[in-house]
DNA sequence: TATCATAGTGTAAACGTTTACATCATTTCC
DNA sequence: GGAAATGATGTAAACGTTTACACTATGATA
């Protein structure tokens, strides 16, 4: 079955392999009479095109790059979830790198590019390192590159992105704490290369100063985007001295490792702490109790960006470069009560 | 610094495009004088060989297919770590379709093996309807697939395999229900089409055979291998009319869902009904209460059937085809009590 | 009828590698 | 010192497509 080249159709079906391949691409040039012929002779071969050879004379892959923080991360499969869905409508492939598992360096990543590996690719996760890479041959030609879910970094401000307002989103949901008589707010971060987080924390610190509220020492911890990270993370706020009556977590993975440890710890949510998450992933809402959160449209800014990164490779410069803002939602459940004292 | 071939680097090192290819190839088949020349001419030119031209030439994508039911269910992400990991060890990328989402079908997928799209399989979730389209081309050589995490379904059986013994586990987890007292035992299965979770039932209706306990009518349901899909089963379960006491659900994702459709309906687990998942995903450990579940090696699970897949690739017919089981292990938390009554 | 479009097909070059083979220079051995 | 072996490099073919260009036959136009 396989190892059949356009040679052998040509030869059972008598004609040439320009013409079998016409038919393959171009119909519309080919007498009705060949191209029943020819697809006769494919049918009788099994023939189908190599791939390779294609990709190789076009040059084109038809493979795009998604580097993101972690898929295990169901806000990330949900994104993805979108990106396959466009890609697939587009007749992409795509291939996923995590920047948690550290298996490519930013310049590797780069290289794909660059050697004609991807046709294009999209950054879920900051790269700071990549940015500089990029940047060099960024003068001479517009790289397909699409960044979606975090604000960008300055570096990387020119390509087209697609995600929520972080800053805005952030801010909404601390100041529902605040709205609930909350005044002692902590919040667990992600990580400190993760600007995505930084500018929830951003979010959080404006709302808290806009209402004229401390933050104190050793209110604001980091997660490490992860449920151990978090439970980490919580026990150094439940042991502070004046500790929050209120957690806001820049995720909902961590929420949840925060939640854990606070029932763990004998206390009791949303009555003796509340908590915040973000993103609305699908455990959120069987989480005991269900988790107060903001939603984001996963599969839809993963669908967006994909398209972009579609015109962008079709288009080239052509291709618009601003910021795509998709909008977000606070979504609220059990997890928030007003203050005991 | 793209569109950069061999030739520009040949021409500035004065030397021949075949004695630069065998600098990057084969150094050790070049004078250390041509060497340090040629080095230096790829470093000024900026060159990067052109991936689809190697992979034309050599006939090898260095991509590997993967086939598994859902990217969202956090054990399955698991897998694809390990997976992952051997993958880039062994030079390797990876990608990935989902049945779930139906956006390949059968021979589409055996059509990229085909065609060379990629250089191998995995097949993470049984594929009935590929068996015969892969068949018709295996007698002609061994095919470069590998099946991990599920039995095999008998058209398959020749192909090499790694996973855990699903019925035994199965049985392991009913047989540690009935340990505890309980004889309304019901289960919670994935889906009609997934041998995987029809091993785990057979392994279920097996230990309650052996102890001589009935299933009643309306005791095993679909979950859809999804929360709401289980909530769903759940409440059928619920509104039997001699309710069980203690549900096997075929994964923890499931199991999720159960937990929260009991406790929503004003039950207490495990005080009126226990539970038991299948997988030991991160997050059945932060469940209220911690999720009694089979945990399986699944990072170790990936890395295998990766590694199978290389020798299969390039050993061809030479690499071994036997089954290769994994360990699994109950791990006991707090989702199980004996029952009330 | 001679000329010119037009449409269908064939010929051959090109894409950037890798690699078998030929060539040439150097060393080794008798 | 000449023959043979060894080692480094160059030459050119090959991989399977796509596509610009050339060619032929057909029908339309003057």
């Amino acid at each position: 079955m396989p190892d059949v080249s356009i040679k052998e159709v040509a030869k059972l079906a008598n004609v040439s392999i320009a013409t079998v391949s016409r038919c393959i691409n171009n119909p519309e040039k080919v007498t009705e009479k060949t191209r029943l012929k020819v697809q006769d002779a494919i049918l009788k071969t099994g023939y189908s095109p190599n791939r390779l050879a294609q990709s190789f004379r076009r040059g084109r892959t038809n493979l795009v790059m998604v580097v993101l923080p972690s898929v295990g991360d169901p806000f990330f499969t949900a994104v993805m979830r979108g990106i396959r869905a466009a890609a697939r409508a587009k007749g992409f492939s795509v291939l996923i790198e995590e920047t948690q598992l550290n298996t490519m360096t930013a310049d590797e990543i780069g290289a794909m590019l660059v050697s004609n590996q991807t046709d294009g690719i999209i950054l879920l996760a900051s790269m700071s390192p990549f940015g500089t890479e990029i940047l060099s041959a960024k003068s001479k030609r517009l790289l397909p590159i699409v960044i979606g879910c975090e604000t960008v970094s300055p570096e990387l401000a020119d390509f087209p992105s697609v995600h929520i307002d972080n800053v805005a989103a952030a801010k909404e949901a601390t100041n529902y704490l605040i709205s609930q008589g909350h005044t002692r707010i902590g919040m667990i971060y992600g990580e400190e290369s993760s600007l995505l987080t930084k500018d929830r924390e951003l979010g959080y610190r404006t709302a808290m100063k806009q209402a004229k509220l401390p933050i104190e020492a050793g209110w604001v911890v980091e997660g490490k985007l992860s449920i151990s990270g978090a439970r980490k993370a919580t026990r150094n706020l439940m042991n502070h001295s004046h500790r929050p009556t209120a957690v806001f977590c820049a995720n909902d993975e961590m929420a949840i490792g925060c939640l854990h440890e606070v029932k763990s710890s004998g206390l009791i949510v949303p009555k003796d702490i509340s908590i915040v998450g973000f993103d609305d992933i699908r455990y959120a809402e069987v989480t005991d109790p269900p988790l107060t959160t903001v939603s984001q449209p996963a599969e839809e800014i993963g669908e967006r960006v994909m398209y972009r990164l579609c015109r962008r490779i079709e288009a080239g410069n052509g291709a618009s470069s601003a910021p795509e803002i998709v909008p977000h939602k606070l979504v609220i459940r059990q997890s928030v009560a007003a203050p005991a004292s």
